[in-house]
DNA sequence: GTCTTCAATGACCAATATCTTCATTTTAGC
DNA sequence: GCTAAAATGAAGATATTGGTCATTGAAGAC
């Protein structure tokens, strides 16, 4: 699980790291407003636990923006125990759950895992790019709300690119996600391309953007940047 | 893995050196601030072991200026148990761990291990060297923030020369590097020119300085000193 | 058993990077 | 300064990679 921890008390913000480490996540942190905003930008995470009170800004600020951008995340808020009118206002824009400081990292931990089985298991869950929404559970991608009409195989690419968004995906890696490691790397990548040809036209008949990028000799970048 | 350590107790260094050397590491050590100094002025560790108490100066001056140098390392603290303060100023101004002491060398070795999975996992890498960036997770470089438009060979090139700033480069070196050692040897060193023209025409077209020197009939370096 | 769909493949052309060639300039040693 | 060796830069040939189309064969639906 990919855990982003915005938090500005450093010591704090390394304890929950190391925890959440050594729980088997991915963990970064943010210890403030704009650096928090940047990684976001950059990785969909499927956790973000956030502190309200922040050096250059308001951690609602952050819950808002991940809103409005549809950004996929789950989120819990950490705050001191007092800061109820902040408990009630965060959960009514759209946090997920709340933590009072001090607690137990075992507790947050349960949380964590509360709500991505949530998240998971309940079926509206929707991944927003754009114009582009996908519905990882009934295999369903929208352009513009369109239906497109994909095979399994179109599917997983473009869902693959999607939750990798602005990252360069290697041939190989692309290979290795859908096929697996077994793959004949020889000269085998080259359905590949028929595949992502097929997808470029599907989506470009219903007058969507082309947001996947070549990169000579390398792979692709799925990105609406440049 | 490139490792400096930098602890002023001697007999420990030792033993530190020792046992990361048999976990298969390249490991290097300085009992001093100005040592430390410039062996990370010269060479691009991976990680930073330092003690925080040092005969001729603080080691959180050293962490300082890596941060202010944007020095790509990883940076651990060892550090006398007692020394909350140390400890939550070193986190402040960047370091990425800390460890108190006296602790086991396994558990500086997993803490080791953590802070390089987390710095390989986290796509924000970044490579400076004055006014140029180096991306390898996306395989881009930057000039004054201008991303550089180059072929997968050129980024190999100044990515290699970067990686080892301020290091004499020969020709056999890099074409090794480049191709692997099953190159002729001949007289085919010669498109090594061609791309390394094509890289200086790119980067002088963003305004970026000359840093590769050529050292006649030995190879090249990249550097800005002299 | 037939029909339909889709993953996989091969052929072909286009785009792009990589390498070679060659004329010219620079350098080191005398 | 002179000469031979080395480095550079421009131009172009070659090789590699990417994209598209048409076809095949396998698997599932009916």
């Amino acid at each position: 699980m990919k855990i982003l921890v915005i938090e500005d008390n450093v010591e704090l913000l390394q304890d929950i790291k190391h925890f959440l480490e050594e729980e088997g996540n991915i963990c970064e942190i943010a210890p403030n407003h704009r650096l928090a905003q940047d990684k976001i930008g950059i990785f969909p995470y499927d956790i973000l636990i956030v502190d309200i009170t922040l050096p250059d800004g308001n951690g609602l600020d952050i819950i808002k923006s991940v809103k409005k951008e549809n950004i996929d995340a789950g989120i819990i808020i950490i705050s001191a125990k007092n800061a109820v009118r902040d408990k009630v206002h965060g959960l009514e824009i759209g946090a997920d759950d709340f933590l009072a400081k001090p607690f137990y990292l075992a507790e947050l931990n349960a949380r964590i895992k509360a709500l991505y089985r949530r998240k998971a298991y309940n079926g509206s869950r929707e991944i927003h790019f754009n114009e582009i929404k996908i519905k990882p559970d009934s295999l369903e991608v929208f352009v513009r709300d369109n239906l497109l009409n994909l095979t399994k195989k179109e599917f997983d690419i473009i869902h693959f690119f999607v939750v990798n968004r602005h990252r360069l995906l290697t041939k190989e890696a692309i290979a290795e996600h859908l096929w697996g490691d077994h793959i004949e790397m020889a000269d085998s990548y080259k359905f590949i391309y028929t595949h992502i040809a097929n997808l470029r036209k599907k989506i470009s008949e219903l007058g969507g953007n082309d947001y996947i990028q070549s990169i000579y000799s390398v792979g692709y970048k799925f990105t609406d940047r440049e």
